[in-house]
This record gives C-alpha cells, structure tokens and sequence, in this order.
DNA sequence: CGGTATCCTTATCGATACTG
DNA sequence: CAGTATCGATAAGGATACCG
C-alpha cells in the first residue's frame, strides 16, 4: 500500500484490466482441468481427453492451445509414426495452481454452506 | 467430506463436481468486479453500475440475484420513496475474496509474462 | 494419433421499453 | 430509484467429417 504501486484490485475496473485479460482465460469451462490433469504428470492428447471425460476435441484443442499460448503448458512433438504429443506445465503453469488450489479448498469447504444458501433463497420465494 | 478425504482437487472430474459448481459462478464476467466493488463497502444498485462502468443493468441485476442467492452478498430493501436498496458483502463473501486476492495478485504479477507469451507464440508462428 | 474445418444448436449479452 | 421483460445479435460449444 504504502510502496508506489496501487494495489491490484484497484485497477480491476479499468478498461484494458491486465487482471481480467489473465482470469478471463482461465475462467473458462475447461482450463483449470486441463491444468490439474496435467498437474499428475505429462500427458498425451487423448489422455486428457479420456481424462477429463466430457470435452469435445474441439474445446479441448483449443484450451490447449490457449494455455500454450499463454505460457501455461508446453506442447513437445516427436517425430514418429504414430505421431505422438505430450503435454506438460511450465513452471508459470505450476506457479499458478498454487493460489489456484486455495481458490479449490475454499470452494471445497464452503460449497455446502453455498448449496444451503440457494436452497434457502428458493424456498424464501417459494414460500414468501 | 474434507476430514480424511482425498485432496479436493481429486474429484474436480467428477461430474456434479461441487468446486466447479461453485467456480463457474463466480468465473463469469462480472461477479468478480461486483465483489470488489463491494468490498469498498455498502453500494447501491446504480452506485455499482457507475462504478463498474461498462455492465448492463441487465447483467448487473443478474449478476447480483446470482450473488445473493449464493450468500455472497444481503440485499436490503428500505421502504422509502424513492425506493432505496443496498448491497453488501456477507462473511461467506469476505472469506471468499481472500483466496481470491491472491489469485488476483498472481495474475497481476504474471500478466507481463504471459502477454510476452503470446507475443513470443505469434512471432513463432509468423516468422516460422 | 492428433488434431482442424464445418455445421448447427444453444447460451450469453446489450439495448431498451416498461413497472412498482 | 431499482429493477424486470422482451428482442435481437453474437459468441460459445458440441458433433462429426475429414486431413496430415
């Protein structure tokens, strides 16, 4: 606070929000289970898919290239036949999951106090 | 659920999973600024839309229902003419944005990082 | 195997007119 | 003031055929 810089919340309203231009990417349905697949270790494009369960391969080649691209994940390809690819997190990738995995807990531990809420806040116009 | 359980991350494959239950609403456009905003204390509605700037009164109005009905914020309504209504951060809400500031640091501590990320993949691209 | 291109359906969002 | 209802544009997302 008292060193020059604002705090970053304080700019999160801005127009061009560096902080917003970060979550926006990984706010998506399916980054943060592309990363914590690959937290467990290099993996293979159907790996993930199978992994992951639900994702077409479209959204999943795309989140892929996205994380790459932002400097998430690595893409290594080998030159064989059958070809193969893998995928691994970068150090900024694994940087990330650690703030990311206090987010994860907190959700873990309050996701029922939040159901009970909804349950409640139904049940109040259901009732009213 | 937590005692003695696996790690949380561990069933965010899970297909009712309860963290992305609780993530994907807060992961939308404008929770996130609702709350920081908030946080700057008690705000009415068009105080919010002001502040925040570029949102719909529509999304704002949604964004807010979605707040409250998962306990995040308390909407007071105070019979006066005109019309006076309040928001403001509940303790779920509060203990909620800690984690999240710390994401939010990280964001704002590595957004330089990822923009020469993706400056460095297009050039590849480009120039390869 | 590891994707990309295409089509189509659905969800999202802004603008705005209207209500209490 | 504090919203809600309706409409239309647009983008996100799934399914799948096809390519290297």
């Amino acid at each position: 606070m008292s060193d020059g810089a604002a705090s970053p919340s304080s700019y999160v309203f801005e127009q061009p929000c560096p902080i917003r231009n970060v979550l926006d990417r990984i706010g998506d349905q399916w980054s943060l289970l592309v990363l914590q697949s690959l937290e467990g270790g290099t993996r293979r494009f159907n790996e993930l898919s199978r992994e992951i369960g639900d994702i077409s391969k479209q959204m999943l080649s795309r989140t892929l290239k996205h994380l790459e691209q932002d400097g998430f994940i690595r893409r290594t390809v080998y030159a064989e036949v059958p070809p193969r690819v893998e995928y691994n997190l970068t150090g900024l990738g694994r940087s990330f999951l650690v703030p990311m995995r206090d987010l994860v807990t907190w959700a873990d531990e309050n996701h029922r106090t939040i159901c009970a809420a909804r349950d409640e806040y139904t049940a109040r116009r259901a009732g009213a």
